[in-house]
RNA sequence: CGGGGCGUAGCGCAGUCUGGUAGCGCACUUGGUUCGGGACCAAGGAGUCGCAGGUUCAAAUCCUGUCGCCCCGACCA
């Protein structure tokens, strides 16, 4: 590090270069790393913990609606994958295929040999493989419902990767239901998303637009997809959890079929709905800065990082001491229903060093303590929603007493923080000149121009027709990103005169 | 799969046009001075220059092939 200290901790910055800085944020912040395997990332314990505990706070609710967890196979039949036409085609072409299932060292190499008569598929999403379960579960109308959810990896070969954004493998829960009638299955559908709504903006501070997804959006082989739509810095959209009202699509493929009480047969209704490691992506381009990542307070690894001032040896011991002293203290207090999870890094590193450390890795609050603090008996708490060196002196009892609270007001302030971006960015657009000027055309053939930060999110009338839809995709790169829930006053489409139910949300997405 | 770029120390790069046997910054190790602070000085460790052929007295550098990665499209949580 130069003298010419740099004014951010995190270069480029945004502005300068949202996607690159993206990148630096999860190096600067040790979230994860590409690994040598093509489009696969290895998720860093720092990484990994914010997904423990949202893996955590999800799995709560989800047993708290009544769901219960199991395990299904990593690989699919491919003669399971065929039997619902809409799936296969969704999911072909990014499928990874188990062919053979030995090796063989020929010539100092290993080749596989032992040709499986019948390829297994790496579960894209497990719809198929979970159906062929249910369909042997389910007998009885009394069998219903069945609420199953799992926590898996999945496989998409997709072409272009971004880590935790699109990644070949990732981490998600993919909960599967099934219902004796219509009506159960939508409520189911619009249950979890309401869950996922509630966990997005309540636990990751993150505002979200319910909605249902036009048909081309829509979950290959889902009758209706709803959706949760966020927006980032750059004011593009993440679709940031899926909830699919499934029909009798997948019952009818796998045989889910039931006896009623009349005697009857009839399919069931499923549902599925899901949320991955994504959300992490979503956590970083939603809270951080120039400085690095902001981890909302309610799912931080560590929500308060001890860094003891230690300048002379003689004084460690007693720093220390002071330093666990306090970490105790604090972790006898609750936030969020957890006890506050406390840090002393005592590491025998730089002060200043673990002091931007921390900050580049989104810890909620800083504490310095030194000698001079023991002394006042009071802590110096730096917070990572105000500036690095905005930093105040407060009691000790004070902060233990209220640190639930301290945490609170971050969490409440990332939220209201990302609220107004989002605000700032929307706009009701009523005509296609100002629509399409609105967006930025198709990037520049310059290789080196970052895309620019233009748009938003535009609430516009949408006849609702796929090939007007298509035609602005290709145009702006622009899609429906959802057709929000909320009540809204029909109109016209901008695009066509034609009548209008409601305006959707158009945007630029992930 | 189309267009562009890049593989040289853990990371970021220079050197490649004009072949001469590898360098800079950060990080790391050690010693010292500092220090409520992203410090400074000194010494040090670390690279068969992506891989395979070829040309040459000599290849990171030229030629051929190959693998991989990144970015921009198409596709997508």
């Amino acid at each position: 590090m130069t003298n010419a200290k740099a004014e951010t901790a995190i270069t480029p910055t945004r502005a300068e270069n949202y996607q690159d800085w993206y990148l630096e944020v999860i190096k600067a912040a040790d979230l994860a790393e590409n690994s040598t395997v093509r489009g696969c990332m290895v998720i860093k314990p720092w990484g990994y913990a914010l997904w423990e505990n949202m893996q955590r706070v999800l799995d709560g609710m989800f047993k708290a609606t009544g769901h219960v967890n199991a395990y299904f196979p990593l690989f699919i039949p491919l003669s399971l994958l065929e039997k619902e036409a809409a799936h296969v085609e969704g999911f072909a072409k990014e499928c990874a295929v188990v062919t053979h299932h030995r090796l063989e060292a020929r010539d100092g190499k290993l080749v596989p040999v032992g040709e499986l008569e019948e390829p297994l598929i790496v579960r894209p999403t497990s719809e198929t493989i979970i159906g062929e379960s249910f369909a042997k579960w389910v007998q009885s109308y009394r069998d219903l419902p069945l609420l199953i959810n799992q926590w898996a990896n999945v496989v998409r070969w997709e072409m272009r990767t971004r880590m935790f954004l699109r990644t070949a493998e990732f981490l998600w829960q993919e909960g599967h239901t099934a219902h004796a009638t219509e009506q159960e299955a939508v409520d189911e559908t619009m249950q979890m998303l309401c869950v996922y709504a509630e966990f997005a903006e309540q636990w990751m501070a993150l505002p979200v637009i319910q909605g249902e997804k036009t048909e081309g959006e829509r979950f290959p082989g889902a009758v209706k997809t709803y959706c949760i739509e966020a927006m980032m810095q750059d004011h593009k959209a993440l679709q940031a959890g899926t909830s699919h009202f499934l029909g009798q699509n997948f019952s009818k493929a796998s045989g889910i079929q039931f006896q009623d009480a009349a005697g009857g047969v009839s399919h069931a209704w499923t549902t599925s709905w899901g949320l991955s490691t994504r959300m992490i992506g979503a956590t970083i381009m939603t809270h951080s800065d120039d400085d690095g990542l902001v981890c909302p307070p309610r799912l931080a690894p560590q929500q308060v990082v001890i860094i003891p001032v230690i300048q002379k040896p003689e004084v460690r011991e007693q720093v220390l001491a002071y330093c666990n002293q306090l970490k105790k203290e604090l972790e006898a207090q609750t936030y969020a229903g957890t006890p506050v999870r406390v840090h002393v890094d005592a590491r025998d590193v730089q002060g200043s060093k673990k002091v931007w450390e921390w900050i580049k890795k989104g810890a909620p609050i800083r504490l310095e303590i030194g000698p001079k603090d023991i002394e006042k008996d009071s802590v110096f708490m730096g917070r990572r929603d105000k500036k690095p060196k905005e930093k105040a002196g407060v009691p000790r009892a004070q902060f233990i007493a209220t640190v639930a609270t301290t945490l609170q007001e971050i969490q409440d302030a990332l939220f209201q923080r990302a609220l107004a971006l989002r605000a700032d960015n929307t706009r009701n657009i009523d005509s296609k000149e100002e629509f399409y000027a609105y967006f930025t055309p198709p990037p520049t053939k310059n290789v080196n121009d970052p895309t620019p930060i233009h748009g938003g999110f535009a609430m516009t009338h949408f006849n609702g027709d796929p090939k007007l839809e298509a035609q602005i995709k290709d145009d702006l790169g622009v899609t429906v990103r959802c057709i929000p829930l909320e009540a809204g006053e029909p109109g016209t489409c901008p695009f066509t005169g034609q009548p209008s139910p409601k305006r959707v949300v158009w945007a630029k997405s992930y």
